[in-house]
RNA sequence: GGCCCUGUGGCGGAAUGGCAGACGCGGCGGACUUAAAAUCCGCUUCCUCGUAUGGGGAGUGUGGGUUCAAAUCCCACCGGGGCCA
């Protein structure tokens, strides 16, 4: 596709000798890329340095850091540069200091996934990747600060990364100040008596008595020994090491994300995983779920990036209740079973509770069967929900169950009620149990229902509801104390009598969990952990960094049951001694062992926008001054894709916050202001069955009039094409508008269409291609719709950068990706519309430039018959800027292109040139869009210095509304005639005007006015009775 | 199933309460040309009256509503997309 349909072919040399071409586009463009290098055109100095001007202010605008992938650049990265590009360009004009940087987010997965298939280490595949990414971003002539560009694989990067990982580990979350503080402040209070010495009893990793290696008794901090303070301490930090189940895929010889498990097979490959015990580490960003969440409501971002990042975090408030197990006399045995509703006002309607089928409660049941247990029923129901995925579980239509046999009591009401187990409840959320409220929750209608299980309104639906659950508010009923409060007033009074009963507590539940940080691959981030003799964990400290990622000849994972992590094979590299690796607290000589996990892809991407603000500064990961100049109040723009709406921005957002609490950085929400570009997609092809076909498989044919093309030479014969192969699109002035949709796309080569039937939404038909003997013929070809749909190699439809380049320049490419649609709209790639790019800018060329000389042909001095141009050119100065700042591009060209149609047929008609004036100040207005071509006239005209780096041009307002405008006047509503008045007419002149109009006059004889609408310089609204 | 976004000519889109379809593509016609390409000029939502520098009607997924006025705001439904379950 991308070889062969653009349209028009733009001959390398053909026309006038100075005419804007793809020939002088490549040549001009590179010309200009170099000119602005060698000026330093967009080196943006630092408060301090010499060149800097601290009366500017400030734009930090940042892109989404790309992955440096082998296949380089798609048509999607570009979208998104070009607009930041432009606006960049932009306010550097309007006198802003603007931050651009670029640099690469270099490990990760991918990359080492491609060095094991072609054996090339991936420190030299990710270099050839990045110098064809720098490569190809240069060409496109963005304005980034090169000077500022770094990899995160760059050691000097992942030093400061791996330093801010230790901060994090230094660190941990004081809920009652509701922030992170240095782990010694903590160790300080403890020994001061300031609080109380026990395990952090928000930590996830444990789970009860048992975890504390001196039990859970905690006294005097000094009376305790080192390994149970090491404990606590441990307990409380944001980075710690916990046992974890993870995906372990033996076959890839590393754990994958849930996201990478498909029924229970890997995603790549489709080798079976198993859940697996493994030591990892984690960050506690459940410490910072809340600050998360309201950090939320300081930032401007898209509202459904908001609620992504929300529904995430997943905060529900409510309350953990316990309901005592019966044993068989009915009588309490001391446990309980635990649940989590952030319903406690509904407990008087819970009729049964339902565990999952995964519940320790069930395998009890299954080993001490209650007389009503049915044991076969039960573990027949259990195997087979075993088999069921969670969300088939979930969106089952009819619920199924069994009985356990056991009873527990409401605590609310005394009642014995059942405990069923059913798959829709997951042992994943919450404690696996729920108490079922059918009246108040359609499941459990549902699952009542079909068992016969009682079912009780515990909140009075509103008069004529019909519904089953009612979950809408209203007064309590059949609820003893709660009867009459409201759902608010019901839960906090429910929750107030639980916590006196010792019943339950309030609680508040997240659906965020710790971040997973370990990786057992080779491509990535040491950690900056050793580990003693013991097996306690030790930090680098920081004047030993970076710890250097160790060469490994070998860095295929092996297949193996038990999960070891790559750099285990550097056994050089992990087996060291205290002084060595840099460790302090031990002895010198002490032997240690490197930590041989990896960080993942997202450590590089978390605070890579602040390395950006001062990139070589050999002493602090970001210099104070720079970071309060560039980050105050955020960055100021930044603009990806939405796929990376919750993860990487949530834990940029955690890392960010936890740096601004230990007061390293003085914003602390890292990202004011987000947007989302949208997706590219291209045309395609499908089948009745709407299946997809590769756009190589489909012939594209063009017919426009089928009796100019001579007679086809059917001697050749007719041979059909495969049926699943052959789709053919033609455009025929015979068809019509609906089948006309169907045959839209442009053509490859002319054929003869004949015998055009339509079977059922198909259109069927015999095509001959026409000048080729050797070429197919095809026949009786069902015809299906055209369709949009992610570029993607099976579908062939993926389009190269460079290739468009070649064949129009970067402006012409820049100019189409912003003229497509909206930036944050979906948008489907048509080759054919870039050519009208294309010749706008040839338009904006010869409308300056005699072709036939090179030279300007403009006028010089400015006369009556300028006025239109002039008129023209400060309203498209207006809407440019005003455009802009909307990050409306599309319609910011439009613009453009309205006032270079009017210069052009000016000229065409009346022989009216520009001036050189207005020219000029028409070349700062296409700067930002087309920059190489802008550099180019504004040098041919004689401008000064790089246009690139000229001031803005004023608009006066005056110049916006002509003398008089034409408005409708419009009778009921509906335009019945137009008039002309002076524009700056206020309502009573324009309504005194249109109430002496003959027309006017004559549309509403004989009928009463009512009321008359006049809204200046718009319209007039004549309301009549009938 | 829930939440969010979205639906406008042959196509991409413009208009965010005030002339629907800016601008581009495609198409049609004209000028230039031996001819074509390129360029330039004009037309291009649909239906209708029938040649006027015109008039009428319909129209922004469907059906209702609010308003002097709705593509735009509200309600319901239908289609497309995304996120969550």
């Amino acid at each position: 596709m991308s070889h062969e349909t653009q349209t028009p072919q733009t001959p390398a040399r053909a026309g006038p000798r100075h005419r804007y071409d793809a020939a002088m586009a490549n040549t001009i463009e590179p010309r200009w890329q170099q000119a602005w290098k060698d000026q330093g055109a967009f080196t943006q100095p630092n408060p301090g340095q010499p060149g800097f001007d601290a009366s500017r202010p400030k734009f930090y605008c940042l892109d989404m850091f790309p992955y440096p992938s082998g296949a380089g650049l798609h048509v999607g990265h570009p979208e998104g540069y070009t607009a930041t590009d432009i606006i960049c360009r932009f306010r550097r004009m309007k006198g802003y200091n603007v931050l651009h940087p670029m640099g690469w987010d270099a490990f990760g997965l991918p990359a080492e996934q491609y060095a094991i298939q072609t054996g090339v280490h991936p420190a030299i595949t990710t270099r050839q990747a990045i110098d064809n990414f720098r490569r190809q971003l240069q060409r496109f002539g963005f304005c980034y600060d090169w000077s500022r560009e770094f990899g995160t694989i760059d050691e000097d990067y992942y030093g400061w990364t791996q330093w801010i990982f230790l901060r994090l580990y230094g660190a941990w979350y004081d809920a009652r100040a509701r922030r992170g503080r240095p782990i010694t402040e903590l160790i300080a209070e403890f020994e001061a008596g300031k609080r109380p010495v026990r395990l952090n009893p928000d930590a996830a990793e444990y789970t009860g008595a048992g975890d504390l290696p001196g039990g859970t008794a905690a006294g005097e901090w000094s009376t305790l020994d080192p390994e149970t303070q090491r404990a606590i301490v441990d307990s409380y930090r944001l980075a710690y090491v916990a046992l974890q189940t993870v995906n372990w895929c033996p076959k890839l010889g590393t754990a994958l994300a849930n996201e990478e498990v498909i029924d229970g097979k890997s995603e790549r490959g489709g080798f079976p995983v198993y859940r697996k015990p493994l030591r990892q580490w984690l960050f506690r960003i459940t410490a910072y779920a809340d600050r998360l969440l309201e950090g939320l409501g300081d930032v401007d971002w898209p509202a459904s990036t908001r609620a992504m990042q929300e529904a995430w975090i997943g905060k529900s408030e409510g309350a953990e209740i316990d309901f005592p197990i019966l044993d068989r006399q009915g009588r309490p045995t001391g446990e309980a079973l635990r649940v989590f509703t952030t319903r406690p006002d509904t407990i008087f309607g819970a009729t049964y509770m339902v565990v999952a089928p995964e519940h320790p409660l069930v395998n009890e049941a299954l080993e001490f069967p209650a007389p009503e247990t049915d044991v076969p029923g039960l573990r027949a129901y259990v195997d087979a929900a075993r088999n069921r995925s969670d969300v088939e579980r979930m969106e089952a239509r009819t619920k199924t169950g069994a009985f356990t046999g056991e009873y527990v009591r409401n605590p609310a009401n005394g009642e014995h009620i059942p405990v069923w187990t059913s798959d829709y409840v997951l042992m994943g959320y919450g404690t696996g149990a729920i108490m079922a409220v059918p009246g108040q929750d359609q499941r459990d209608w549902d699952f009542a229902t079909a068992f016969g299980l009682p079912i009780v309104r515990t909140v009075q639906p509103p008069e004529g509801f019909d519904g089953d659950a009612y979950t809408g508010e209203g007064p309590a009923i059949n609820s003893g104390f709660l009867d009459g409060l409201g759902v608010a007033d019901a839960k906090r009074r429910m929750i107030e009598w639980l916590e006196a009963h010792g019943a339950g507590v309030s609680r508040v539940h997240y659906r965020l969990r710790d971040w997973l940080f370990s990786r057992q691959r080779y491509w990535g981030e040491p950690f900056p952990i050793v580990y003693d003799s013991a097996g306690r964990h030790h930090a680098v400290s920081d004047d030993a960094l970076p710890v250097r990622l160790p060469e490994l000849a070998d860095y295929k994972p092996e297949e193996s049951d038990e999960p070891r992590p790559l750099l285990a094979k550097a056994t050089d590299w992990v087996t060291t001694t205290a002084r060595k690796a840099g460790v302090r607290g031990l002895p010198p000589d002490a032997p240690v062992k490197r930590e041989t996990n990896t960080m993942p892809g997202w450590a590089g991407s978390c605070w890579y926008f602040l390395r950006f603000c001062d990139s070589r500064n050999p002493v602090r990961f970001v210099g104070t001054d720079a970071e309060a100049y560039w980050m105050g109040g955020g960055v100021d723009l930044y603009i990806g894709g939405a796929e990376h709406a919750v993860l990487h921005l949530l834990y940029a957002r955690f890392w960010h916050k936890v740096l601004f609490d230990l007061g390293l950085v003085s914003a602390e929400e890292p990202f004011r202001k987000l947007f989302h570009q949208g997706l590219i997609t291209s045309f395609a092809y499908q089948r009745e069955d709407t299946t997809l076909v590769p756009v190589d498989d489909v012939k594209l044919i063009e017919c426009s009039d089928v009796s100019k093309l001579p007679e086809p030479d059917l001697s050749l014969g007719v041979q059909p094409l495969p049926p699943a192969t052959g789709i053919a699109v033609i455009a025929n002035p015979g068809l019509s508008n609906e089948a006309r949709s169907l045959f839209e796309p442009p053509s490859l080569s002319p054929l003869v269409i004949q015998n055009l039937q339509k079977h059922g939404g198909s259109f069927y038909f015999e095509a001959v291609k026409l000048g080729d003997p050797l070429g197919p013929v095809t026949t009786a070809v069902p015809v299906t719709d055209r369709t949009v749909a992610k570029m993607s190699k099976s579908l062939k439809n993926v389009i190269n950068p460079d290739d468009v380049i070649a064949q129009y320049g970067a402006d012409t490419f820049r100019l189409y990706e912003m003229y497509m649609g909206p930036l944050d709209a979906s948008k489907p790639w048509n080759p054919r519309d870039i050519g009208g790019l294309f010749r706008f800018l040839q338009r904006v060329w010869r409308v300056v430039i005699d072709e036939d000389t090179g030279s300007p042909a403009v006028a010089d001095a400015p006369g009556p018959e300028h006025d239109a141009i002039e008129r023209q050119l400060h309203r498209t100065i207006a809407k440019v800027e005003q455009d802009i700042e909307r990050l409306a591009f599309n319609t910011a060209i439009a613009s453009m292109i309205e006032l270079v149609n009017l210069a052009t047929s000016a000229r065409e008609k009346s022989g009216v040139l520009m001036t050189r004036d207005q020219a000029l100040r028409f070349c700062r207005v296409l700067a930002p869009f087309a920059p190489h071509i802008a550099e180019e006239l504004w040098h041919l005209l004689g401008g000064q210095g790089l246009v690139s780096l000229a001031s803005w041009p004023a608009h006066d307002p005056a110049m916006l509304t002509a003398d008089s405008v034409e408005i409708p006047v419009q009778i009921l509503g509906k335009v019945r005639h137009r008039l002309t008045v002076p524009a700056d007419a206020d309502a009573k002149k324009t309504e005194a005007i249109a109430m002496a109009d003959e027309r006017v006059l004559e549309l509403i004889r004989g009928k009463e006015i009512k009321k008359v609408v006049v809204v200046p310089g718009r319209m007039v609204n004549i309301v009549v009775g009938t």
